[in-house]
DNA sequence: ACTGGCACTCACCGTAATGGAGTGCCAGGT
DNA sequence: ACCTGGCACTCCATTACGGTGAGTGCCAGT
């Protein structure tokens, strides 16, 4: 079924309404808020057809209407114009970024602002390593039997392991190594490696030949299959904002009533899955375009995250892709000022990076 | 007035059974559980006694006794034996330990297996830059005017900074300045490095002294004044644990009558203050020496944790301090096994940073 | 100095009653 | 065909109320 213009705009209505007041609402106070030229009998019709949709819910009988997840997808793909931020809210931005010093500075700062922004958890991947170029490889000796492998991205993210060797090294041996991995590797994609690393191994005439086994070892085990990912998070003190998540918490005495659908979500679960760094990768870690994309309740892949809503997208300098960002809040949380706060600062801190 | 055996041994038994119940702890429970050889009157005269003197405190009249701050502070300091761990516990530490490749590794896997250990929430601050020496500096030439410093540390931190140059400079003199700053600075407290610095500086001779004054002003700014300092967080869904912190959230209608005292914490604020790095650094950041220290709820210095207590404890290779590390949970914790867990982690943790 | 006994206090729990917001539906109007 | 006013109905939320039981404080007795 085709749905008209006019419930269109009562969905509309019912989510902003929801997501200002988060209480259940009714056709009366609609009709009185927004200047809908109809009677309330007129938009409860709309309401029942939206419902039967699945667009709307009523926690009870006799109760206003709250949108579904279907309900807020269809507001977001068609219903919502995306907020144009404030001169202020870009000044803030503005401000905060500049004067970072340092890569770990920048998404600091970032990841503040955003949750600062939104009022809600923030996340920000570090440039991934497996998107980045090797712009210098540092070996630096700690004994004769131990060098420290340190690795710069172009994106400014420093790496580093220890690698132990098979036998003593001097020192012109390691500047020659150093020489060596970096003609070698240099400038490559961190993904392009692997076969270069290979290639120098086998290559590599008897006396360097021990050494570069132990550092081709660390190289591809760590830096290029496990590729390590890192993840700054800001704000969750906002999950306990607005009360649309009851904290149930750990308490003994409650009414174990069977609720069914409810999206009664504890805080509990949701700081769990904030701590899994593989689930916040999986969710911001997989901006391949600087798309932003927007997840729902349950489109959601991760159980326990069944109750939020996540914005992501993109970030990096110019157009390319180095990592990703977003936030994670409500369900029913003010998506077009999310959005539009979300990318903002993607682009801020895409242009930041690009200075370096 | 002195407190006799027997009126301690009824603080300990009431902290001892409110940790573990989490409910206010009445007299004929007590005899009953401990094998008191007296009769519950009895102890309900000691009980009186102990809250005159402010150890104990009753939530409502006729509802048992709660222990205060000052009683808990009386249980650490004089009723309680450090609980030894248990084989199963140390297994978990070393296996969790071992494997770790990396700074952030241990850090990370250090601070996750404190939480889980103690289900609690956990803070590891990384080695800190003031107590640790310079291993090596690294000069990476970007451009042909800019140079990436990284600094390594002893504990095996690695620091970077960006140095915009007043002018052009080549390789070889890239190299000369990096033998120079080593040769000068290295294997000294960072909190030496202020003179030597300052020294190199003015000696110089013409041709390096441009780069040198930017470089110096970077090693000068940041990585002494500004000791950056970093902290690592793991277990904040713990604080939903156990009702003690009633989640009062941010709701709307509630009996607003006069909680005084009450210790009604909300979960809100503390993780406000634990996204604080100020204040975790005030926390767990002042550990001058490797002494375990306790602050127990209003003892702690900052109003929003005052419902709070934290244990912290010092940790380094050897005997030497170079961070701190510990937990922060509800004042109704298990000090004792707390305390031995948050002392056995800070000294693996001291073992394994000791064989780098 | 300890104990048993006893009256008293108060949170907790379940039930009942009341109020009100909101709905669904129908009959009448445009 | 669509909109509207009216009306009966549903059900949550709030308040009120009495019973229950754990726990206390105190006193008299050992």
């Amino acid at each position: 079924m085709e749905l008209d213009d006019r419930k269109l705009d009562v969905l509309r209505a019912i989510v902003e309404d929801y997501v200002a007041t988060q209480e259940p609402v009714g056709s009366k106070a609609l009709v009185e808020r927004h200047h809908l030229r109809v009677s309330p009998a007129t938009v409860r019709n709309d309401m029942a057809v939206l419902e039967e949709e699945g667009y709307l819910r009523q926690p009870h009988t006799s109760a206003g209407r709250v949108p579904t997840d279907k309900g807020y997808r269809l507001f977001v793909d068609r219903l919502s114009r995306i907020k144009p931020l404030s001169p202020a809210e870009r000044r803030a931005i503005e401000r905060f970024l500049i004067g970072a010093v340092n890569l770990d500075d920048v998404v600091h700062r970032t990841v503040r602002l955003l949750a600062q922004l939104t009022r809600q958890v923030a996340v920000v991947q570090y440039p991934s390593l497996a998107r980045s170029r090797v712009r210098h490889l540092e070996l630096v000796s700690i004994s004769t039997t131990r060098l420290m492998l340190v690795m710069i991205t172009d994106a400014g993210r420093v790496e580093q392991r220890l690698v132990e060797l098979p036998a003593p090294i001097d020192g012109p041996e390691v500047i020659e190594l150093r020489q060596l991995i970096n003609d070698r590797l240099g400038g490559l994609l961190l993904v392009e490696t692997t076969a270069q690393v290979q290639a120098i191994h086998e290559q590599i005439r008897g006396e360097l030949r021990g050494p570069m086994t132990a550092l081709a070892t660390v190289l591809l085990e760590t830096l290029v299959e496990r590729t390590e990912e890192r993840i700054a998070l800001a704000g969750t003190a906002n999950l306990t904002r607005g009360g649309l998540l009851d904290f149930a918490g750990g308490e003994r005495g409650h009414h174990a009533g069977g609720d069914q659908r409810g999206v009664s979500g504890t805080i509990r679960p949701i700081l769990e899955a904030l701590e899994e760094e593989v689930i916040l990768l999986k969710l911001f870690g997989q901006a391949e375009q600087s798309l932003t994309r927007v997840r729902i309740g349950d489109e959601n892949e991760f159980e326990d995250l069944r109750a939020t809503s996540v914005v992501t997208t993109g970030y990096g300098p110019g157009k390319t892709v180095v990592g990703g960002l977003g936030v994670l809040g409500p369900t029913r949380m003010d998506y077009p000022a999310t959005i539009a706060t979300v990318r903002a600062v993607a682009r801020y801190v895409g242009e930041v990076l690009a200075q370096n």
